[in-house]
DNA sequence: TTTCGATAAAATATCAAAATTTTCCACAGT
DNA sequence: ACTGTGGAAAATTTTGATATTTTATCGAAA
């Protein structure tokens, strides 16, 4: 039995998926129970989590779950189609046939669980199976874009991400335009048209903003 | 006394700037001695570094610095390429006279530091200005773009790029062709040209990279 | 009734030492 | 000379205990 990366995984898991109510706190004292070791060690794993923001910190009063944020929710959102999309795109140029392979792979078996879901199948065992589908078809689509930077911190902010939403959105972050949208990606990304899969990204993603993102407002380059 | 956010800072200044030397193993117990705390303080501040990738930690075999890494180096410049471009431009839409200002005055205070250095003054006290008078003036471009995401993320990976250069790059991190860059990234924020100020950070900072990035490639939209 | 302050309880932060694991080196066997 | 085993030394991980700080409780004064 491992007691360190283990640990940090499930607990990440734990408060990615919304076991605690937001605003939680989290007291090593008392999660030391579950798993057997000391309050020391889970202090160290939940500093580990509050640095990439999945916990929160606070000298002197411990730890807590991030309270749910509107404002956090779209920035995190924003982000995530900054990234897949330049991900995606640098995929599409640098991944050929292997990764346009593992790509309809990845769709393959989301799609297949998203029906199920969709025919009415909502037990927590099936949204458990849609979550890890739906992030592996997104860290599939921007796997081949060479950067292991952009690709640990879309990690981080997939994590924060469903994290927000599952707190907001308890037991429903599925949305059934979702089946639609991750098809038109795969073929945007199939078709190896970069600004169709930004579009259609940005489609995917975009209910989860507050308000419409400030356009690129195409400046015509040469002023005075 | 502060030991907790404070120690955090100073450790990591130490870390970024280079005091040791790379794959260079840091032993809580050696460490301890620098502030007169214990070795689990110290490891917890350890753990915190390293989610963020400014410390290396290896189960069982403790933390080290992060190895010289060409491709890292690359990866975290096209990284800040990316944000940089995205957070100037959405701070010209979003920043205003307030924000002009503030960049200006950025501007200035890099611009005096650099002339000095230009003229030969490199001490270790003049480096250290230089180089938070540059992360300075990289962050208040940034700085109105709305995102507290983008913001953060910069941040980490602003303070890895400059581990990384500092670590190939021995006390000579300085550019003369900064001097003119910095400018005309300034004027492009002034003209509110997003076109132009995306051409003049990926320049600035391309010299970075270790092969040109893969092009836009304007896909044609609308394949079969 | 409200406010303030002292005290008690709870929780966090820090530490030094025990337990585990890895590393290193000598030495025997092939 | 090379390989593999044994065990001692070193380093990491974990722990439980102590010190410090925050939070809650209660009673007295306004």
């Amino acid at each position: 039995m491992a007691t360190q990366a283990n640990l940090l995984e499930t607990l990440r898991d734990r408060v990615v998926n919304g076991e605690f109510a937001p605003g939680c706190r989290l007291k090593p004292e008392v999660l030391r129970l579950d798993y057997g070791v000391s309050a020391s060690t889970l202090r160290e794993i939940l500093f580990r989590l509050s640095t990439v923001g999945l916990v929160e910190f606070q000298e002197q009063r411990g730890f807590r779950i991030p309270p749910q944020s509107p404002k956090l929710q779209h920035d995190l959102t924003q982000f995530r189609i900054m990234m897949e999309c330049e991900g995606a795109c640098l995929s599409i140029r640098l991944g050929g046939l292997p990764w346009e392979a593992r790509l309809t792979a990845a769709h393959h078996k989301l799609s297949f669980i998203e029906s199920r879901v969709q025919d009415g199948q909502r037990s927590p065992e099936v949204l458990t199976l849609w979550t890890t589908a739906e992030l592996d078809f997104h860290r599939t689509l921007i796997d081949s874009c060479g950067s292991d930077v952009l690709k640990q911190s879309h990690a981080v902010v997939y994590h924060r991400f469903r994290q927000q939403m599952i707190i907001s959105d308890r037991e429903f972050t599925f949305a059934p335009e979702n089946i639609r949208q991750h098809q038109r990606i795969l073929d945007a990304a199939l078709d190896h048209d970069e600004a169709m899969i930004r579009t259609r990204i940005t489609e995917h993603l975009s209910r989860n903003l507050l308000h419409e993102l400030p356009k690129p407002a195409h400046t015509e380059s040469g002023a005075a």
